[in-house]
DNA sequence: TGTACATCAGTGAACGCGCGTTCACTGATGTAC
DNA sequence: TGTACATCAGTGAACGCGCGTTCACTGATGTAC
């Protein structure tokens, strides 16, 4: 339907006959460029101006005329959710990066071949699900604390009169994925010791079976129910923070949530085991 | 500096002239009603229309001209914290309501002289903490569901160019109110008895003694730092739901709710106790 | 290597709509003597 | 009980600004033969 990727897709035809120049033809990384500057620009002002996100304010920062936007975005609904599948992306991105910190080893041959060493002597075992849950939630805390107008526009308050089409599901599990990955690996390994003695209703486990699947864990109902309630509170937390309501109540922000953080590590039976 | 409540206090000066017809006289009446009319519908347009509060839909639907609305509001921002006061307001005593179902027997000579024993047997006791905790969460989400608008304007992502003012503090703290009094009396009761052992830092002390002391609570900071915990959960959840977080994934929203404040009474140590 | 044609980025004007706020005004309601 | 004056609600026009989207157009870049 959008004609946005076609420029690429000519160019992957084209791309054994020039040599020199990579794939993309001049064309279309003028246009990818520019795609990425309208979306940078519109960032900013999204930034700036409160959340109001206004095609004409974008072209104006760019000294283009308003029209001219509709060769990259067929309409400012398209632009929104540009905006919102990259805030996703690069939140998933610093959450699994976060967690890409923690070494391999302890674990099976998990990762391609590369199973060398860790050549970074002090890194982190993997098997110390809570500091992994503390990194990751952490980053996800900065990346928002840093940009929380992008934060605010994928975990705020709906949109007047926009709804998320659903190619935005895929990045949105992203950090959701990185989370439920510690949680399943914690059980996988020894079973979620201090396990609650709360379980889930019947009528739940079909749904929560769901989840766990989607989110590609083998995780029990009941681990899946407390993992999603300690991430509900992690992004409670963040919201807290970012739409100002510890404003006047805490001064040590960080402080407040690494302790909140490590409160539920303990809720979910996380344990450090270095 | 606004003029808003000049027409009622100069009502109550002459209360005790007009005797049949009460205090506020024909205007100051006609003047309430259209103040509370106008809010009703900046309500029904904020549920119809996204979240754009606009005054000029508002005088539309009243059949008025839009710069008749300034006799009753100075500005648009001074009607939209009236709504957000109204808002914490309905929401503190759905939660108040919600916590006063539970009878004082077992308490001490709390509320004013009316001691008598309660007229309704099934009432539940005020020391039935988890019971009180079930009840309030329930009752705050119902409100929610029911005004997920009004829930945005008070919970969501800030307004673009609006900063709400000191006023809307207190009636913000409603809610916050009834759950930290639950807490507290569990702790006066018995100590939280399955309590934590991850207390907070000596740093985060002197914040969460003030906290506890401007919720009119004597929780220790340690109780504290976990009813805070279990406070962002529970708004953290209501938010996911009212946000769309949840579309796709569970269908019992009651039920899985449920489960999260059980388990999470659970963290806070409170315990049942018929 | 050069010409002819297709593709595409960007322009500028326009459509049709929205908004908050100010201001001088008309009439009705309330108040004081 | 009646008159004179002050208060107040609501009007209608205007100011000055914003917005998303469409459309016919000009030129430049790319492509095929």
């Amino acid at each position: 339907m959008t004609s946005d990727a076609d420029a690429n897709t000519g160019a992957d035809a084209t791309a054994d006959t020039a040599a020199d120049k990579a794939a993309p033809s001049l064309r279309a990384r003028v246009r990818a460029e520019m795609t990425a500057e309208i979306k940078r620009v519109a960032l900013d002002h999204l930034a700036a101006d409160g959340s109001a996100l206004s095609l004409r304010a974008v072209a104006r920062d760019m000294g283009m005329v308003s029209s001219a936007l509709y060769r990259y975005f067929p309409s400012r609904d398209e632009l929104l959710t540009a905006l919102i599948i990259d805030a996703y992306d690069s939140l998933g991105v610093a959450a699994e990066e976060a967690d890409a910190a923690f070494s391999d080893r302890g674990e099976g041959a998990g990762r391609a071949g590369r199973a060398e060493p860790s050549d970074r002597a002090d890194r982190a075992d993997r098997a110390d699900f809570a500091g992994r849950w503390l990194a990751v939630g952490h980053a996800i805390r900065a990346w928002a604390v840093a940009k929380p107008h992008e934060y605010a526009l994928i975990y705020g308050s709906p949109i007047p009169g926009y709804t998320a089409p659903q190619n935005t599901v895929p990045p949105a599990n992203r950090p959701m994925v990185v989370l439920a990955r510690i949680v399943a690996d914690a059980q996988a390994a020894d079973g979620l010791a201090s396990a609650a003695n709360d379980r889930p209703s019947a009528q739940l486990h079909p749904e929560l079976t769901q989840i766990a699947d989607f989110l590609n864990t083998h995780t029990d109902p009941a681990g899946t129910a407390r993992f999603l309630t300690a991430a509900t509170h992690l992004f409670g937390a963040i919201s807290f923070e970012v739409f100002g309501r510890l404003n006047n109540v805490f001064t040590d922000r960080v402080g407040w949530y690494d302790w909140q953080l490590r409160s539920m590590t303990a809720y979910l039976g996380l344990v450090h085991n270095k």
